[in-house]
DNA sequence: ATGGGGGCCTGCCGGC
DNA sequence: TGCCGGCAGGCCCCCA
C-alpha cells in the first residue's frame, strides 16, 4: 500500500488522537516485524507524550517526551486502525482483536491505535530524537520530493550518466525518497517517458519536466487522501487506504486514457516489479 | 560505485 | 469445492 501519499494520509489521521497525547499503555504482541523490536519497547512507550508526529519519506516519526523518537514503517501491508474515539458523528467502539494486530497503543482519553501488518514487512524502532536523522533507515535517504532540496538541477545531476532505467532510478530512495511503484508509473505516464529508457539518456529538459510532475502526482494523491480522511470519520477508522484513480497503474490491457491515443496499456517487469505504461504515448 | 536479482511474509485471485 | 501458481503499493542484502 503505502507510498508517500498514503503514509502522509495515515500521519494526518493519527494527528488528532496522538499528537500532544500520552500513550497510557503500549502493548506488543510479538518480538518484532521485519526486524526485532528494540528492547523493552512497550515500557519505553508507556507514559510517553507524543510531542510531534512527523513524516520522512515513507516513515512516520513520533517524537516523545522521553527524548526518544518512535519510527514506524508500514512496509507493504501495514495498516493503522483508530478505535474508541468520537469520529465525526459516530462513536467507534474497540473492535475484537484481529489476526496480525502486532502493536496496540492505548492513548490517554480512551482512543486506541492498532498497528496491523499481515506480511510483517513493516518495522518499528526507537532512537534518541537528536540522532533520528542518522538512523540507518533514514541516513541515506534522498530529498523529500515535495521539499525545496528536490529541484531540477538536483535531479539532472543525480541522473546524469546513470545506466539504470528511469523506472528503477525513480524507485531508488537514495535519489528521491517516497515514490513507490504506483506513483513512478503514473509520473512516467504523465511525462510521456518509457519506463525502459536509461536515466542517463534522457535530455536535461525531460529530467527537469519530471520534477513538477512528481510534485503534482504526489500532491493530488495527498489531496485524495485528505478526502478519504473526511470520509473515514463516518466509516471504519482504518487509515491510509483510499480510492484513487490511476491513469496506467494496474490497467494492463485497458485503453490508454489519453484522448485519441487508442493504444492499450502494457505491462513489463523491471527488477521484479510491474511497470504499466502506454507504448504509444511513452517514448 | 552501480545494477540486477533473491528473499522476507501472508493473502487473494484466477484458472484448472 | 479445492489446489496451485502468480501476484501484491517495500526494502535490505548479496553478487558480479
Amino acid at each position: 500500500m503505502p507510498e508517500l501519499p498514503e503514509v502522509e494520509t495515515v500521519r494526518r489521521g493519527l494527528l488528532p488522537v496522538m499528537e500532544g497525547r500520552v500513550i497510557a499503555q503500549a502493548s506488543v504482541n510479538r518480538d518484532g516485524l521485519r526486524w526485532p523490536f528494540p528492547p523493552g519497547m512497550a515500557g519505553r512507550l508507556t507514559g510517553a507524550r507524543v510531542n510531534a508526529l512527523r513524516r520522512r519519506s515513507k516513515y512516520i516519526l513520533a517524537d516523545l517526551s522521553t527524548g526518544e523518537t518512535l519510527l514506524i514503517h508500514l512496509g507493504m501491508s501495514g495498516r493503522m486502525l483508530i478505535s474508541g474515539q468520537m469520529l465525526g458523528a459516530f462513536h467507534h467502539d474497540h473492535p475484537a482483536p484481529q489476526k496480525h494486530d502486532h502493536v496496540v497503543l492505548g492513548m490517554e482519553g480512551g482512543a486506541r491505535v492498532t498497528f496491523n501488518d499481515a506480511r510483517r514487512f513493516g518495522a518499528m524502532d526507537l532512537m534518541d530524537t537528536g540522532a533520528a536523522d542518522s538512523h540507518p533507515l533514514l541516513a541515506a535517504l534522498g530529498p523529500e520530493p515535495l521539499g525545496n532540496a528536490f529541484d531540477e538541477s538536483y535531479l539532472i545531476a543525480r541522473l546524469k550518466g546513470r545506466n539504470t532505467p528511469i523506472k528503477s532510478a525513480l524507485l531508488d530512495q537514495h535519489i528521491v525518497a517516497g515514490l513507490g511503484n504506483i506513483y513512478v508509473c503514473e509520473t512516467l505516464y504523465r511525462a510521456r517517458i518509457a519506463p525502459q529508457t536509461k536515466a542517463g539518456d534522457l535530455a536535461a529538459r525531460q529530467v527537469a519536466a519530471l520534477v513538477p510532475i512528481i510534485r503534482a502526482v504526489l500532491a493530488e494523491a495527498i489531496e485524495a487522501g485528505g478526502s478519504s480522511l473526511r470520509d473515514f470519520r463516518q466509516a471504519d477508522g482504518e487509515l491510509g487506504y483510499f480510492q484513487h484513480s490511476f491513469q496506467v497503474y494496474d490497467r494492463e490491457g485497458q485503453p490508454c486514457v489519453t484522448p485519441g491515443c487508442g493504444a492499450t496499456v502494457g505491462r513489463i517487469v523491471q527488477s521484479g516489479r510491474s511497470s504499466f505504461y502506454c507504448p504509444q504515448c511513452q517514448r
